[in-house]
DNA sequence: ATTTTTGTTGACTGATTAGTCAATTTTAAA
DNA sequence: TTTAAAATTGACTAATCAGTCAACAAAAAT
């Protein structure tokens, strides 16, 4: 077993449940199962801790956007399995989807939010952006503004399904939703 | 001067500035100027001063969401009107804003999120969205779900207006972000 | 087989925390 | 003016916290 995981995990859980501020370590290691220094051996301290926490989620999310992008080949469907790709790993990974948005709204790991390897990828989904709208398939508005209005309205969806689960499977739903969000987008 | 007042006025300060997690309430008084003890004259616990610091926030914005709704005629425009006077409300109380954020995407307050004075207002909002559907004004879909959306997206609007000021006054940003929103909502 | 490195423990500490309380001041009432 | 009630103080406490460390165990390297 890895305790680093182990550790990681059991705070994901924790944090959710709680929050960051009545989390302490010490329920952390209980939580994992393992001996309160060996965190200490893992993460320099506490905010060490949520910071590469929230690095190795983000990450992860990052990774999934752009998943099968190749595999489709009209525009609009690449736009649409990006959508798609954001919200179910948002249901499929949903304690790591709160602890994001937990994180995003919250004034820490100001540094690690802008950390290059979480640019990075971002850089290749505004990349597509940016040629979407060359390509006349998204509206010419401030790039940072439209990006942020788009993750907002899948957090909302991904919100929203977790709540109702049953909606995932929803063909009618998912439609009304995508709607939404294409509508928003669309010149 | 209202020592309550100024004591939530500095905790709304320090606990956007800091986070929940780190703002002791010794910091919370020293920032009012006040005595440590009358922090728990006012309030029984922390937790209790984070409860009513969201719950007299909360309505303070719920207030704001019909403000003036009478002077306006036209459907759209009255729907034009709510979804203004919520960012215009968020521009003009940043710290109160970001706080209910905060406080939206953390396990904590959850009975206070639910209190009665919170639902009422709220339920005037919703009566107006229903309505609308009704008068084929807003799409026919999962009102909870459009409602989440209306308020993420005027969310995503605000934290960007807040880092970039100059465009509240950019009638052609505001326009083109008016007609995201509300092409995501219309039939 | 022996040494070195790495992983792991849990008791410990000094600092910090939420919350208390007796004493004092301020305000309101009689 | 006298008395009672409410507001305010800041030193205090018991509990809790993040982080340390000496000792031990396991694994790797020699």
């Amino acid at each position: 077993m890895d305790k680093k995981e182990l550790l990681l995990e059991a705070a994901t859980k924790l944090f959710v449940a709680r929050g960051l501020h009545a989390t302490p370590t010490s329920a952390i290691s209980k939580e994992a199962g393992v001996s309160a220094g060996i965190l200490f051996h893992y993460f320099k301290t506490k905010d060490d801790l949520i910071d590469e926490l929230y690095l190795s989620i983000k990450k992860e999310l990052n990774s999934s956007i752009l998943n099968d992008i190749n595999k489709i080949n009209s525009d609009i469907g690449k736009l649409r399995l990006i959508w798609s790709n954001l919200w179910n790993w948002g249901l499929d990974n949903k304690l790591k989807f709160k602890f994001l948005q937990q994180i995003d709204h919250t004034n820490c790991s100001e540094k690690v939010k802008q950390h290059p390897e979480i640019m990075e990828k971002q850089q290749h989904f505004r990349a597509f952006i940016e040629e979407s709208i060359d390509k006349k398939i998204i509206k010419n508005i401030d790039i940072q503004f439209l990006m942020s209005s788009m993750f907002y309205l899948i957090a909302s969806l991904v919100n929203h399904l977790t709540m109702f689960p049953e909606l995932r499977h929803n063909q009618v739903f998912i439609e009304q939703a995508w709607e939404m969000y294409y509508n928003s987008l669309k010149p």
